[in-house]
DNA sequence: GAACACACAATTGTCGACACTTTCCTTGAC
DNA sequence: GTCAAGGAAAGTGTCGACAATTGTGTGTTC
């Protein structure tokens, strides 16, 4: 649920902060998206403590910009259900509890399944053997084993689906919950325990797709999507266990 | 989605511009949010001119505010999807198109169907006896026939549901389709045609919860939506044209 | 020693000013 | 008359400063 038409990529890097040499314009009219870009980053990679109050100073300053632009920023996050912002004390970075997190799952997969119902009512013919085209192609890619082009693919095919529904706001839907798990996401699909049967359901919904088997597809997706769930839920569970254990002991440190 | 813990109402009225007598403090801590409420209502209410750029300065000097407030709430407005926003262009007021809202609709049903087979799973009998109650009661306000209850009730009763899927996130999903998709619903209950079926559906609507019979409850639930959309449709293609009218004849006015 | 009040520090909220972009209008060439 | 170039005018993007609020530590009273 964006609203907004800009170029920017979501990995797009920090750019050199402008203390030294001063050229280039004053105003790079993107110093809002940067900041955007930037704490999103933090926010997805879990770089930020859960609880803890940003300071926005403090953030601004590490930015190199001042705060407007980076309160723009924590005000879109906390729109998108990143951030949770209380008036005059400012935006938190609450970290998804376990069950929050199997919620968003959930509506994932009420998303998911009510668009690819859509989808092999609606779809053309042409749009569902692309799909399958680019199913085969990612394929190849998974060997290579690289977790981010892994998550990437798969973000990619579930999103191909959602947009053979021909509905562009149950993609825009779709791609919002995607932003919110995607730190799980990347951690589950590192650690790599479950491949095998993520790709095979793949392809079984493409089959399932080209017969235009509403229920079976249906079917397959709710399955797909409710194993992720407990794998992310554990997985989400060792996050937190590590992230509280590293701060535990910095603490004891000081 | 709004990641906001405010206790703002939705209709909280804009007070007295500050301009004359300057008592109480000159910072409120909620000018940003008297701005998201006040815009919002020109958005919903469909006083802003779709396609014709907002103007920050102008906007701000009619709610009496500096253009930070009115930024952070036209960005607000934007990620929920009310506004579009381009780079140094700014926010535009969009009216959805015919084919947007069906897809709006779309997702809304899409959404509602999911929980609702959620609630008949996993509610409780107390929660679904306590929406029994609220809609005995609301059937009672609905013959006051005021346009405004009604649509407060007709959402409520559907967020109820929602919530029955014990899913706070499917919830919040739904309270922010349910905003963009608000003013055609309130021209077409002022309209009026529709009242009867609306209302025995959302009965069967809770026998069928009782009943735990998540396929019925689905199917009257997507009819129900579905039969909205095609009404919804009429009713904006017609505030589109009257607006059009109204445009032009304003235009050729002056 | 605990509870409260008070001042002071840290942080958020808003503002006005200025830098930069886009837009629109004028001017001039063809 | 049409089009392009140029330059004001309008509007957006960002900044630094100050106002208001919240948090914290200190002293006072019981």
């Amino acid at each position: 649920m964006r609203g907004r038409e800009e170029a920017g990529r979501d990995d797009a890097e920090i750019r050199g902060c402008r203390g030294e040499a001063a050229r280039g314009p004053r105003r790079s009219a993107d110093s809002a998206s940067r900041a955007y870009q930037a704490i999103r980053r933090l926010v997805v990679e879990f770089r930020l403590k859960p609880e803890e109050r940003i300071n926005e100073v403090q953030l601004a300053q590490s930015l190199g910009l001042s705060r407007t632009p980076v309160r723009e920023a924590l005000n879109r996050l906390a729109s998108e259900g990143f951030l949770v912002f209380t008036p005059n004390r400012g935006f938190v970075f609450k970290a998804l509890e376990i069950e929050d997190l199997v919620r968003v799952f959930e509506l994932r997969s009420i998303v998911e399944t009510g668009s690819i119902a859509l989808a092999c009512k609606r779809a053309s013919d042409a749009g569902i053997a692309e799909l399958a085209a680019f199913w085969d192609e990612a394929l190849e890619r998974y060997r290579r084993e690289d977790p981010d082009e892994i998550l990437e693919l798969d973000e990619a095919f579930h999103v191909r689906i959602a947009a053979l529904s021909g509905n562009a706001e149950v993609v825009k839907a779709l791609q919002s919950i995607n932003a919110r798990i995607r730190f799980v996401r990347r951690i589950q699909i590192e650690r790599g325990a479950w491949h095998p049967r993520l790709v095979t359901e793949h392809t079984e919904l493409v089959e399932s797709l080209i017969a235009r088997d509403a229920v079976r597809a249906t079917e397959i997706l709710r399955r797909h999507i409710s194993m992720t769930i407990e794998d992310a839920a554990l997985v989400l569970k060792e996050a937190l266990f590590k992230l509280y254990v590293a701060d535990s002991a910095s603490v004891s440190q000081s």
